[in-house]
Parts: structure tokens; sequence; C-alpha cells
DNA sequence: ATTTTTCTGTAATCTTTGTTTCAGCCCGAT
DNA sequence: ATCGGGCTGAAACAAAGATTACAGAAAAAT
């Protein structure tokens, strides 16, 4: 693909045979990211304070026919630019290779959360947000192989903000004896993401057989789970690597704390403030060696 | 600051009263970030198909004196977009009605993201990827009271990704053991927001006085730590909630992870397939109560 | 089937734009 | 001082742009 140089190289070459206004024209271009340059030319020449033909001459020395060349280029370059993120941080480093892992990582994540948004249903999220900042209802929260640290994140918060919460280990030897305390009041929070896990669906239909309410984060593709929830969120996860990206779950989740925190500050600042207090406690505990807890 | 509304959702808004030719104008425009509508108005009329008389209803109808108008609005959009990396996440929801913290929550994520990538070298980036896929470095990973998740989840794929990777428990008691495993060629990984924990920091002095490389994992603020650590990313947190969000600390998380993945993609093929031959082999043991393939 | 309403593009209009020409200007060289 | 060479903007002009008015077409209502 003979791709025609970007503008703002260009400008960068040439900028050893600019002449003063010609100068000035270009430093606006370059930082207002070249948008400048898609007024007219009339209104270009004011803002940065040289006249029409300045412009004009510009463009040429920059190897266009004529301004509206030019911004024709700009215009294209502009476009490039809105697609790839992060583009405008690399420092025209010797790689023209374009697009750094971040680039497209930060493209795909973007997609996911808003997709993730579009399908989610903010009354339900009002629902769910209900049912977790209840503190007669004992919560208990399930994570796979590789959501289990989502589940422990969400679990680190509930717990300080709320009593009765508990974080199911993944091995299945110990779940007969969680399943004891899960009974009609009891809320399973599930993650379930590609490639479901048996071993979760099996809890999750027992602890529905005992009454609880469950609530299930998974992909688009639906865990089998699905079909015993109660409340689904399902989050985008594809991104331009190997592994799957909880990104978006995290986003739900980190809101879920913010509601449910938010629902019962007024209860929840006694547990932070006991909390702070032991933490305290420990820590001077801890400083006799560096090692206490 | 009554801050026009942005273009984009003008668009969205108003969708349901546009009629079909004025949708097809809308779409082109969507679809390509707005960009087009910075052409002339002949230029888009032809990209939409549509003649120039309908774009010009579409900007009243969007509240623009006409073209010219709404064309002006357009380029300060794009000019704002072109400062974040990130494009705007958007809350979606056809009700602006304003405060759902889900919404307030996504704007705030949404400029943690951008502004953490502003401020993140992407140099630093690469080389820290080089390091963490360098099969001869030993990997500890450790976290903090919050943190602790966000370091298991790095640890659950970087384990699977390459050989050599511990995750450190926040116990203190163990660490001295674990200190015996650190030395030249070990890197430590620390995850240290506020409240910056006196722990971290102890371990990390230590690692370091052992010739260990410190990568860090911080907020803008700054931990201890800094002063010590070969590598830091410093990411933005807040929002608004009582809690920090870890948001755009897992983006980076995720990205690395994508990044040593494709760095060493061939050697780390064969992990995973014996990896999935393992998880096979207990699916089958784990069959004999409630689950197989 | 006919009328009414709404939608949409053609054509004429008036405005703005981009380009060129040219004269004044600055600044260094003689 | 004076000259010369390149830089710069004012003014003129053709080209294109944006807008309006209007009429044919399509859809909805009767």
């Amino acid at each position: 693909m003979g791709r025609r140089k970007l503008v703002r190289d260009l400008l960068r070459e040439k900028q050893a045979d600019l002449t003063a206004s010609e100068r000035k024209l270009a430093a606006v271009l370059q930082d207002g990211q070249l948008v400048p340059g898609l007024q007219s030319i009339t209104k270009l020449a004011e803002s940065a304070e040289v006249s029409t033909p300045t412009i004009v001459r510009l463009a040429r020395k920059l190897g266009f026919d004529g301004f509206n060349d030019l911004q024709d280029a700009i215009r294209s370059d502009v476009a490039d630019a809105m697609k790839q993120p992060l583009a405008k941080l690399d420092p025209g480093g010797p790689m023209p290779g374009g697009d750094h892992m971040l680039s497209r990582f930060v493209t795909a994540v973007s997609d996911n959360i808003n997709r993730t948004l579009e399908r989610l249903d903010t009354a339900a999220f009002d629902r769910v947000a209900g049912v977790l900042a209840d503190p007669s209802r004992r919560l208990h929260l399930l994570g796979g192989r590789i959501t289990r640290s989502n589940a422990a994140y969400f679990f680190n918060h509930l717990q300080i903000i709320r009593p009765g919460v508990a974080l199911l280990d993944s091995a299945p030897s110990v779940w007969p004896q969680a399943l004891l305390d899960i009974d009609g009041g009891a809320v399973l929070i599930v993650f379930d993401i590609r490639r479901y896990e048996k071993g979760l669906e099996k809890l999750a239909t027992l602890a529905r057989g005992q009454g609880a309410e469950i609530v299930l984060f998974t992909d688009i593709w639906g865990s089998p789970i699905e079909r015993y929830a109660d409340h689904t969120f399902r989050a985008m996860v594809e991104v331009p690597s190997a592994w799957d990206s909880t990104l978006a779950l995290n986003l739900l989740i980190e809101a879920l704390i913010a509601e449910v925190q938010a629902r019962r500050s007024d209860s929840s600042a006694q547990r932070i403030a006991a909390l702070e207090d032991m933490i305290g406690e420990s820590r001077i505990f801890r400083s006799g060696q560096g090692a206490a807890d």
C-alpha cells in the first residue's frame, strides 16, 4: 500500500524550510491535532493570524495541490486517528508498524464496554443493587478459574460494606459445607464466562434447589447457568488476545459496589470506621517485627 | 459551563423523529465518527446519497442554525475526541435522566482510562512486557488489601503463559520464606494504591536489597515504593464512590497479559495445551460426583 | 379512490470560499 | 543609504458552497 505520508509527519519534515508565518500556521495545526485545518481557509487564517495566501503556500510546500487537497488529507488522517486510540501518543517512533498492542486493546475494550452497557438493563441493575444492599440476605460469591479473582474483588468490597458476605472456595470439596449456609434468603453470585465450568453449574443448581436467588455474571454467549439465574449480566469479553477480557465485568462490579455502598452509606460508615480501627491495631501489632496479622 | 450537547448524543436522541433519508445521513455520520460531516455539504450529500437540502433539514432538526453551525459543532466534538485516547464511553440509555449511578460511573471511568493512558509511556510498557516475557526471570506478584485480587488476576494468566510465577501471600508471616526465592534475576510486581500499606513497602525494600527488579502499579499520587521501583505505572482511580476504581489498572494488566502472551505465543501454546489436558483429567476425576464434559 | 400530509430532490439564489495577482514591506548585503 | 530578494497580506475574481423556494412523489388518512 503506497500510503501517503501523514500530514503531521510532513509538517515535521519540512519545518526547516518554512517561513515565519508559515510556522505560525504549522504550530496552530500541530497543537490542535490538525483539526483547525478542517475549517474554511478564511477561519483558519484568522485562527493562525496569517493571511489566506500563506495557507495556500504552505499547502503547496507540503506537496499538495492547494488548500482543498491538504484539507482532504487532513480529514483522512483525522478519520484514521479517530479509529486508532493512542496513535497520537506515538512519539513519531521508529516503528511505523503503527498499532501498538495497547492501541488495539483499548479499542476493543472500549467497544466491549459500550456494547455491554447497551445490553444492560438499568432496572435490573437497580434491582440487584437492592438485593445486595439488603443486610438480611446472605451473599455467597463464586468464581471460575479465571473469574475467581473478580469474585474476590467483589467480595473484598462487599464484605467491608455489609455483613453476611462469603467467598466460596473454588475447591468443590468444601462446597457441601458451604451449601449448608445457603437457604431461602441467600443470594448466590456466580461468575461464569467461557469456557463454562460444569462445577459452577452444579453448585448453582444445588443452591437454587435450596431456594437461593442467583445472580449471574457471564459473557454474551451465555453460561448454562442462565437458565437458573434470577438476574443475569452479560458482558462482552473479546479482545485481541488469546485471553478474554473481564474489564466490562469489572466495570459492572465496581458500579454495583458504588451503588450498594451509596444505598447503605450510613450503616457501612460504622463498619468502615471499625475496620480502620482494626487495621490500625494490627499495624501496631505488626510493627514489632514486620510480620503478624 | 452550559456545555452544548454532543452531536453524537443529539443524533441518538432525535433518531426517532428522523425521516428515512435523514437516517441514511445520520448513519453515515455515526459510523464515520462524525468525520464525514467535515466535508462540504455537497460531498457529504454524495457520500450519504441524499440531497443537500436533506442535510440542512437534519441540521435544523438537531437544533442548529444550518449546516455550517452543525459543522462547527462537529469540528469541536472531533477536536475534543482527538485529545482523548479512549472514545468516550457512553452509558447508553435514551434516558439522559441524568444521574444514574452507572452513568456517572462510566463517565468517571472513561476519564480515568484516558488520563491513565495519556501519562503512560508506551516504551516503558514494552520494556516491562519484555521483562515479563523472559522465562529466565522469576516473577513474584504482590498486592495490598484491595489490590490483592488484581495481583491474583495477573498471576492467574501469567502462570499459564510462562513458568516461574509466584503469587505472594498477603500474610507478612510467610514473606521471609518467599524472600529466599527472590534474588538477582527476580522481578517483584507490586500493587500499591492508597491507602498505601507499610508492609508492601517493607517487602519491596527487602526484595530490592536482594537485587530484584521492581515493577510497581500505583495511583497517580504515587506509592512510597516508587522510590525503589524500576518501572512504575500510574493509574487514575477516582470514581463517584467511597471506593477507588482499579479499572484503569486492570486495563494495563490485561494489555500486558496480551502483549506477553503475544511475545511468547509459541512457547506458551504448549503450556496451555498441557493445562487443557490436565483440566480434562481433573474433570474426569471430578465427574465421579456430578459432571463430565 | 381521492385527498391530505409528509417527504425528497431539482433548480435558482445568494453567500462564502479558494486562488491569483500585485504592491508594500522587512532585512541583510553592498 | 541604497539596493535586491524573498516574505506577506490586501484586493479582485472565478468557483464552489449553502440556502431557499417549489414541485413531484410517496405515504397516510379519509
